[in-house]
DNA sequence: ACTGGCCTCGACAACGATGTCATGTACGAT
DNA sequence: ATCGTACATGACATCGTTGTCGAGGCCAGT
């Protein structure tokens, strides 16, 4: 051992460019440490059967080199043939209800050694297709994926296949697999009972693309619980397919100046609630109408009003998608099954505003 | 030759759950096609010097059995190893600034069928390390950091290796590399140079972490540039080392009540901003004081008053980054170099309140 | 008919690691 | 002293692919 250390240091200073030299193999560790290089192998993944001195003489000669195990060559061979990354695909990873999701999900993985590949879709059911099929070639051991093409059908030969698969905020279309989702219809529901016990009777709503399972949820929801107040649900104003800031405005001020005005306003999307805030605010009807929208935001508390909303908890769906993957990838067997995170009404002020008298 | 395509056949309507085969491979596909797995690599890899006869048999093996090419397996022997995937380190993937970077990075080197490996920081300089000799393990392309430990030189290893490596928002200490950076010190000072501009000469500074080089550096812009319009520097109330709403709402509050207060204040980040815009509302000064923020965000106009800030351009940053980053995998021997993104003065109103008469 | 060149194609080794298995050694039990 | 057992260790095949190289077929030119 002292003469092993001894001869440590020579080489060491012997190497006069280290920093260029190739990147080292196990190979050249084994050499170094004078064993073979299954017993490397065995030392750098901590398996049994090595004594302390071999362990020692390898630990040194790793350091020395600057070793690092190359885990796409190991994966190859090894048992179950794991990556150790996962492929998740999001509508954006710039969108923060997604970036919270991510972000669940790097922690819950992440604390596993697994690493994640996100990819944005962008609303582009195409784009779908093509970036699972770019996670398969990566062998990846497990996909999350928020569904947007009109169907899933095309994942379940891997499927078959056992590859672990989780879908987040909607349920995939054309095949069975675990799912995470708000509880879509009951938030907007909730959001409905809320503004009738307030007193209001003309609700109106401001939804989301239609070709969108969350956005008719919602809807669905919402009108169900105004009609089981007794309400009329043929007469309440309806506008969709806003899919950005500006055609939710629009149809804000279009619904606002016409006759009969709704007294309180349901958006289905945050970009809806944005628009529908900048409507109202143009027609200086903020404290007049009320307003609640779906999904949280920053700063809805600095807003005036503050702003009401279903908020949803994208931290648990991203959280409860990892340890569903997690299980699967463990070899859980059970049935697939949908788990629903409940969204939560946070008071701020807008969705208290009474109906005039 | 024929034999291998009759026996292959057969072993293929021995098959009888396709689905549950294990994957296949290019040995399956150059038996089912009659051809020799060196032509399948070929045709998959659109190589030259396959038939056109030949090419559509192994087309069609593949497509019959869903073959997909194995990316690891692959970069285990090519020429340069790539893997078509890079790192990229984020403060946190959950924020939005980061976001924006990443979906920046995501769409330039998407194109050219690079995945990213994406992980937070979370502030926390040990884990900067962690990560990236987990990324190294997995043989990435490239690196893109934001780095937060006090020295990146221990990277500097894999750097001379001809690992390609940039670092966004800071610049790296203790080794050389390319930057991509805001200007920090020139938006901080654009806003000082607007508020004394405004007529305002009692100006405070709400500082994030000192040990992060961009606050440091936002500080320094905003204090020369009060100093070159003759204002005495060293009365400026600077309240630093705050990291998150409450101790900046709780350090504006104190400024605000003290005597002689500041009729203008800079923030130097996000959280800070939203802390300062707190402790305004609360005391009733929203509409007093100046408050110009340092990066954008979200309904910052919906505030009352809109909220004045120096954006800085995350979609740049990333982008230029991304270029570099390809830049140098294209094999750019170039010094390394900074590149300063401008930041952008956005007025909305709270910056353009004039001190009282 | 023979040569040489071009084209197509496949056998084989190799990439860096892990799984299998045989070998060698030490030690306690007989 | 002998045997058996447990432990430590390395040789070798292998994972799925790509790089190298040589073999064979075809054709034009002599």
């Amino acid at each position: 051992m002292h003469l092993e250390g001894a001869i440590f240091l020579t080489t060491m200073s012997d190497r006069s460019q280290p920093a260029l030299s190739a990147r080292p193999t196990m190979r050249h560790v084994a050499a170094l440490a004078g064993v073979g290089i299954k017993t490397v192998s065995r030392v750098i993944n901590d398996e049994p059967g090595v004594s302390e001195a071999t362990r020692q003489k390898v630990l040194n000669a790793s350091r020395q080199l600057n070793y690092q195990l190359d885990m796409a060559a190991g994966s190859l061979r090894r048992a179950g043939r794991r990556t150790l990354s996962v492929g998740l695909l999001l509508p954006s990873v710039s969108n923060p209800f997604s970036g919270e999701i991510n972000r669940a999900i790097e922690d819950a993985l992440g604390a596993r050694g697994i690493a994640v590949f996100a990819a944005s879709l962008d609303d582009d059911p195409r784009r779908e297709q093509a970036i699972v099929t770019a996670f398969l070639g990566r062998r990846v051991d497990g996909l999350i994926l928020t569904p947007i093409a009109r169907s899933q059908a095309y994942v379940i030969p891997e499927h078959s296949r056992d590859l672990p698969l989780v879908f987040i905020d909607r349920e995939p279309v054309g095949m069975e697999a675990d799912a995470v989702v708000t509880d879509n219809a009951a938030g907007a529901a909730s959001a409905a009972a809320h503004l009738i016990s307030g007193g209001h009777t003309r609700l109106a709503y401001l939804g989301d693309r239609t070709d969108i399972q969350t956005a008719r949820e919602r809807r669905r929801g919402f009108v169900e619980e105004i009609g089981r107040h007794g309400i009329p649900t043929s007469t309440i104003p309806i506008r969709e397919n806003l899919h950005n800031e500006e055609s939710a405005r629009l149809a804000a001020l279009e619904l606002l100046t016409a006759e009969d005005p709704p007294t309180a306003i349901f958006s289905s999307q945050n970009l809806v609630t944005f628009g529908a805030m900048r409507a109202l605010r143009e027609l200086g009807l903020s404290n007049r109408v009320a307003l609640i929208g779906f999904d949280d935001f920053t700063l809805a508390d600095m807003m005036d009003p503050g702003v009401t909303v279903i908020a949803q908890h994208p931290e648990q769906i991203g959280k409860l998608a990892a340890e569903r993957l997690l299980a699967r990838i463990d070899g859980d067997e059970q049935p697939p099954r949908t788990y629903v995170v409940p969204s939560e009404l946070i008071q701020r002020g807008s969705g208290e505003i009474r109906p005039p008298a």
